[in-house]
DNA sequence: GTGTAAACGAGACGGTACGTCCTGTCTTGCA
DNA sequence: TGCAAGACAGGACGTACCGTCTCGTTTACAC
């Protein structure tokens, strides 16, 4: 039988996301394990597996409706000004240890797609903000702002990712400022 | 004590390293077992412990010594083909199997130290390229070419992770072009 | 936390200790392993230590219950019969090798309780048939049964231990008529 | 080619066979190891296997040339004073550790010869005192000498076997007693 | 004295079994 | 009757020793 959500129990499925949360935090992905969630929430494991197929989608819904993700600055009219806030938000989001933790997790269990999910919405605004941008003639219509996307975003991910150098406010304003002039007209 | 190199059996560990990449490319990250690396190498568990702490550093080791890396085309000295050249080679590489496979492990285990010395050589290569067009006036001074390595990469690198859509050719050449005209003086 | 032994499987124990009687039969205690009990059982190796420490307790367990223990001859009046026919047994029940394994293993792992809840049956009827003896005279009332019993049946278990000669039924007798003397009035 | 005796060195042989009992000692059988050994001698596993084939036999020569076995009390014209003088002696090796783990150890390894040898020289003592006895009258010539010693020896063994209750010079005694009542004409 | 052959210390090797941990499924009993 | 509790089969983990096998290094006899 498929599970009935009309009877699932809110109680143990807000506990089972909170300690899922703790735990990843405190002991990062790959220590976490099902039966640690279970104990600390309070629930019996079958209670997690019957609404969750693994650790990668359980981390995902926690942290979407638990997650510090939130900050959407308001766009002010200056491109340069708009894209270094935009960046800035981004670097500081993958300094939080929880978001850092889970990102790396789905990255590993090939759960890429749920990754880009929680990663599309700075994406979507970013696209936005630089259709915008060729609207008014700021960036050339000839440019492929999903390509804009990838050199912004992905700088900045490139660092996280290795950890080669740490993240910083002045890397994003680098980047953009060079991406500003590939832009324009 | 540690073990003790000089009586190390070369044997062992080439059949080791052999069995680890075998595997990882047969299975992913995450389904190889040391066990199994161990019964397919005709080698004794311990002999694994003994030299590698995990899976990780063992792949490492097995792809830096075996991996497919070799590719490193001549440049000529038109610098957008000897961009173009190198980024392709890049997306190449990372749509192997073993490469790709080898790389997530590391992510995982967290073992960016390894993952950036995989990463290094081409990022070495591609900043020298970007200095000596430097220094023939084609990109601008001011420019920093780690910066530009970031741009470069990282975008080609962000698709790799996120799989959001294939890794191609005419991606990185676009990610080329659209990086030049920021280099440019 | 303990185990509950309310939810205990019987299917999974009898299998267990089926299976333990076996190979010990089989191979010998020493070359017994809990992987094999727990293979030809069909169990996981965790049910076997979630309820036995070691294979000691669980062989002793195995042959509690399942062990050809049984035979009490019945008493006929003849104090010199009844001795001789209870010795008998005790020589019959060293022979059989599952019987032999079982008491050399607890011997080994120190297990002198189990080992001695082993034996206590016989040497109680022994005592019993002893005292019998001593109401109606025929054994002296100075007598310690204790020690009487211990001469019988540590002059058998003596031969058992050491292996020295095998043990027989004609031997026993010899202990019996030799212990009548020294307990007659 | 066999190991050649003339070479062997004595310094390695004794710090082997000390380090055996100590640990033994120490220790008990089961959790004494060849490694144990070797590492505690400052010596080679492959000097322990070369000379000795395994833990029992190597026990057997150590407690054979460095045990605490000696003690041959005098006999005295007394018969009932030279018995219990014996087992006495017998119950207090008995109560020794090193004695008591190297019996057990040669026990369960099924080295039965071992043990035997081990315990032969009191038996032997034993039997020539009855021996005697019978020749001046005072054990009847009827009573198979080697069976009464197993009731001697048998009883305190059956004690120190099952630890059912503590070996004691008491016990031995009233083992005596009885059994000379058997013997005597 | 020197040469050579064995025993030696050290310890890596292929293995086996250990006892623990966790997975994902199944079962029981309480609320 | 839904859920906590947790037993279950399975299987990988990392460790401990096994007994064998080189490695150089003494050591001691034969020349």
């Amino acid at each position: 039988m498929p599970p009935d959500a009309a009877r699932r129990s809110d109680r143990s499925r807000r506990a089972i996301l909170v300690a899922a949360l703790e735990l990843v935090e405190a002991l990062g992905y790959s220590r976490l394990t099902i039966e640690a969630v279970a104990t600390r929430a309070g629930v019996g494991k079958q209670t997690i597996y019957r609404w969750w197929s693994s650790k990668g989608p359980l981390l995902f819904e926690a942290f979407v409706e638990l997650g510090p993700i939130g900050q959407y600055p308001p766009t002010c009219g200056d491109l340069a000004a708009d894209l270094r806030l935009e960046l800035r938000v981004v670097v500081e989001e993958l300094g939080e240890r929880r978001f850092d933790q889970v990102c790396r997790a789905l990255l590993h269990e090939a759960r890429d797609d749920l990754l880009a999910l929680l990663l599309t919405p700075r994406r979507l605004r970013l696209e936005e903000r630089l259709r915008a941008a060729q609207r008014v003639g700021e960036v050339r219509l000839e440019v492929d702002v999903a390509v804009a996307a990838d050199l912004l975003l992905g700088a900045v991910h490139q660092r996280w990712l290795l950890r080669t150098e740490p993240l910083s406010g002045q890397h994003a304003d680098a980047v953009v400022d060079l991406v500003l002039r590939a832009l324009r007209g």
